[in-house]
DNA sequence: CCAGACGTTGTT
DNA sequence: GTCTGG
DNA sequence: CCAGACGTTGTT
DNA sequence: GTCTGG
């Protein structure tokens, strides 16, 4: 799955997205669920795409109880397109979550492990984001993160990974007019081979641990 | 018909 | 909002 | 995802 | 065991 990830600062995130401009964005080494992730998504009305901050974890505009966003963290690829919960968003609300790269936990060790592209660039996950109204006006813009199958590096650790949309299908993910058909295929894997994995320190587990420490390789025992 | 769920993960 | 279970 | 709480009353 | 908060 996808629980917690990692999103640096990093030079030249408006141009990777072709994004007209794009508010600063304070570092995170240890991102959770509950917190106000960076999204990429269309500018409604509009072509030109745009970069908000939304909670992560999804809570449909059809929900008399915003709780149930803490359940909606991750959408499995393999049946986004008809859960009740993410059919909707799938459809009409696609977005790209930037990251540097995720982090997954070895369960009998409780040993945590990042993994990122090999050249340490900018990745972009798929999601889903929803608009909720409540009483007083309240709004609330969320998201969800899609997993899919581990590929054959992260499989040992995890059996599941966030779905990572390459550049080259940013404008077919994003675009709500794309044929649904086609969405299916860019949710497969992420090709190992141009990943890394590495096991880092146990502090990532605490999400009050939020420094660069977070990223530091230790031994592999 | 109304009430209640709507999800993923990991572990047993 | 929409589906499932009772 | 993991860590940490998990409760009520009355008083300050 | 299960929920909430980060």
């Amino acid at each position: 799955m996808c629980g917690r990830f990692a999103l640096p600062t990093f030079e030249g995130l408006a141009s990777h997205f072709r994004l007209q401009s794009a508010p600063a964005l304070a570092p995170r080494y240890n991102i959770t669920p509950g917190t106000d992730i960076a999204v990429v998504r269309l500018i409604s009305d509009a072509h030109d795409r745009e970069l908000v901050l939304l909670r992560w974890g999804l809570v449909p505009y059809w929900a008399k109880d915003k709780k149930i966003g803490c359940k909606l963290v991750n959408a499995r690829a393999e049946s986004v397109a008809d859960k009740p919960a993410f059919r909707d968003a799938f459809r009409q609300r696609r977005c790209l979550i930037p990251a540097l790269g995720f982090y997954e936990w070895l369960a009998k060790a409780r040993q945590p492990y990042f993994v990122r592209l090999k050249e340490s660039g900018i990745l972009a996950f798929a999601g889903l984001w929803d608009r909720w109204r409540g009483e007083n006006n309240e709004t609330i813009e969320s998201c969800a993160i899609i997993t899919t199958g581990a590929n054959l590096m992260v499989g040992r650790i995890h059996d599941r990974m966030p779905a990572i949309i390459e550049p080259a299908h940013y404008d077919r993910w994003l675009d709500q007019k794309s044929d649904r058909a086609s969405l299916p295929a860019l949710l497969k894997p992420f090709p190992d081979s141009k990943m890394v994995v590495y096991p880092v320190g146990m502090g990532v587990n605490n999400p009050k641990n939020d420094s660069p420490d977070c990223l530091a390789g230790i031994k592999d025992n």
